[in-house]
DNA sequence: ACACCTTTGAAGGGT
DNA sequence: ACCCTTCAAAGGTGT
């Protein structure tokens, strides 16, 4: 794993900021303050990108107020999984995973914004009140027995989670426009400000407060705009696609939250005290006590054969229902680290790139992973094996092949023999070629890290500090061959990630256990003369200064993008 | 409407 | 023990 820091590997946590984008180059080990301001700008940027939407959703309001139930629709339960994720990332945050200063953001965040206690960490009620709106039901008292106290403090809260947000340009955004709008995105690990973060604020002072999940309404209700922004702190169980929730009417909440009555055998669900003898298998996701859980997907829920629920789902067709998916519902894999990884950081990846491929966004993802400091890695995994123990616990019976067939097959998997090049389109090279030597196959190495426990993880002697060069490299394990290795990476020029990059060496195809056949292609082009656009051209004079105030970041940081015609 | 693409990680079957 | 395959998320793109 990509630990970077070549030198630093004893600050962990303190520094996030120490730990560089290998994407592009090596020399970021000597760069690495440079790389820090990059990431600060990167959160800026993100900040300033997000906070400008909003405004968009409230597509769903009317939905949702119909919807007083509770739906097991997919989107509920993807909902509820992020914010299960985010309660216990929440509650791990005192731990090991200390927010980065973000040092950028003094420059775009309005001093008045500044948080004091954000900045001082002070926030703790946090956690747990946070966690409350968020995950009002969960027991937070009896969640803290999750709760890792290896950290006396607080710190800032992350708030990660990003649902998905619609991502906007930030062209016209006005600069103060964060102070205003929030937009899930601020809940990015990569999200600093605490004052950005969900956690209630008095409106007047400015201080935190504890918020019971009643009084919520009055904390969203800001603005028309930025309610829609907020997540639901009951985001699982109010169906909300993926945006704002809180399609508040004027009135305000009006949501009782039936669920909420619920909240003692939620919390049951989640705290460690749970035992996986109550939680019988149901068959429509449902738990038992009728919440459903976010990993359940249950065809028969989500086409809402009934209509009672949702008018709007009946016209759906429903999808041939298999014998199997009507006898049991579908329950999803619990994430993996990255792929909570991934939640988190696409919108603010997407924000701060033009890009709106999933698979291009991925690819720089996949470079941020490991470029990520193992403790900010440890973290994810960590949470990841909450979420699959919870996830054992709640489906007991339930294996990962349970859910084998239900895509159909993927074309890769049956072109195995054609070349690789056969079916694809043009393909671009991400990497330079240089770097493919360089990174051996050094993506899988965080699975080779990939601790039962984040302790381990820290402290594992399979995972020697990192050392550096090549971040990816982590440990050399991939031993085997990368018969991959060789593939014509595509080409792609430049760059492909918008930060950074695009060329790293990390994110090879090389997979380690042979699981790519092909290498990471880029089909069409990417946007990247958008994406230089979005980069350098800062949309306000205030990003300008922002951006100035980067400089030394942008002498390091080649982006290719920049050169690049993405024709 | 749906598959593909792309990423990493986990899981499970096969050898 | 290793290899291979599938799925998890996501959303633009292609068919």
């Amino acid at each position: 794993m990509p630990q970077l820091n070549g030198g630093g590997g004893d600050e962990l946590g303190a520094n996030d900021e120490l730990i560089s984008f290998k994407d592009e180059g090596e020399q970021e080990e000597k760069i690495s303050e440079n790389v820090s301001a990059e990431r600060d700008l990167d959160d800026v940027k993100s900040s300033l990108v997000n906070e400008s939407e909003n405004n968009s959703s409230s597509s769903d309001s009317e939905q949702t107020e119909r919807r007083p139930q509770p739906r097991a629709d997919l989107e509920s339960y993807e909902k509820a999984r992020e914010y299960f994720t985010e309660a216990l990332r929440r509650q791990q945050d005192g731990g090991f995973f200390k927010s980065p200063h973000y040092p950028g953001y003094p420059f775009l965040m309005i001093p008045d914004l500044g948080n004091p206690y954000l900045s001082n960490g002070a926030l703790s009620p946090s956690a747990r009140t946070y966690l409350q709106m968020k995950w009002p039901l969960l027991d937070v008292p009896g969640t803290a027995a999750l709760k890792d106290s290896r950290s006396p403090t607080p710190g800032h809260l992350w708030t990660g989670t990003s649902n998905k947000v619609p991502v906007v340009q930030h062209a016209h955004m006005h600069p103060l426009t964060p102070l205003i709008t929030y937009s899930s995105e601020h809940f990015s690990p990569g999200t600093p400000p605490a004052h950005l973060s969900p956690e209630i604020l008095d409106p007047k002072t400015g201080i935190p407060r504890t918020p019971h999940p009643s009084e919520l309404s009055p904390y969203y209700p800001l603005s028309p705009g930025a309610m829609g922004q907020i997540p639901h702190p009951l985001g699982w169980l109010v169906p909300q696609q993926g945006q704002p929730m809180y399609p508040i009417t004027a009135g305000g909440f009006r949501h009782p939250y039936p669920a909420l009555a619920m909240n003692a055998s939620m919390s049951s669900l989640v705290s460690s005290r749970f035992s996986p003898h109550i939680v019988p298998h149901h068959p429509h996701g449902l738990h038992q006590t009728g919440i459903p859980h976010p990993a359940i997907v249950s065809p028969a829920i989500k086409q809402e054969p009934n209509g009672e629920l949702s008018p709007a789902a009946n016209t759906k067709s429903p999808v041939p229902t298999k014998k199997e998916e009507d006898k049991k519902p579908h329950i999803k894999k619990p994430l993996n680290a990255f792929m909570l990884y991934m939640k988190e950081m696409r919108a603010k990846v997407v924000a701060e790139c033009t890009l709106k491929e999933s698979a291009a966004i991925n690819q720089i993802l996949g470079r941020r992973w490991h470029s990520l400091s193992r403790e900010e890695q440890a973290k994810y995994y960590e949470l990841a094996r909450k979420e699959r123990q919870l996830h054992s616990q709640l489906y007991p019976g339930w294996s990962a092949r349970d859910n084998y067939g239900r895509r159909k097959k993927r074309k890769r998997d049956n072109k195995t023999d054609s070349t690789p090049e056969g079916n694809k389109k043009p393909c671009v090279q991400y990497l330079p070629q240089e770097k493919m030597i360089d990174s051996p196959a050094s993506s899988h190495g965080s699975m080779l890290d990939s601790p039962a426990t984040p302790s381990a993880a820290l402290a594992s002697p399979a995972a020697p500090a990192p050392t550096h060069s090549e971040q990816a490299q982590p440990l050399s394990l991939t031993t085997k061959p990368d018969r991959h290795h060789h593939f014509p990476l595509l080409s792609k020029p430049s760059s492909s990630s918008c930060t950074s990059s695009s060329s790293s060496s990390s994110s090879q195809p090389t997979s380690s256990s042979g699981r790519q056949s092909t290498p990471p292609l880029l089909s069409r082009p990417l946007p990247l003369a958008s994406l230089h656009a979005s980069l350098f051209s800062p949309p306000s004079p205030f990003h300008q200064a922002a951006f100035h105030s980067h400089h030394a970041l942008f002498q390091s940081q080649p982006l290719s993008l920049v050169t690049k015609s993405a024709d």
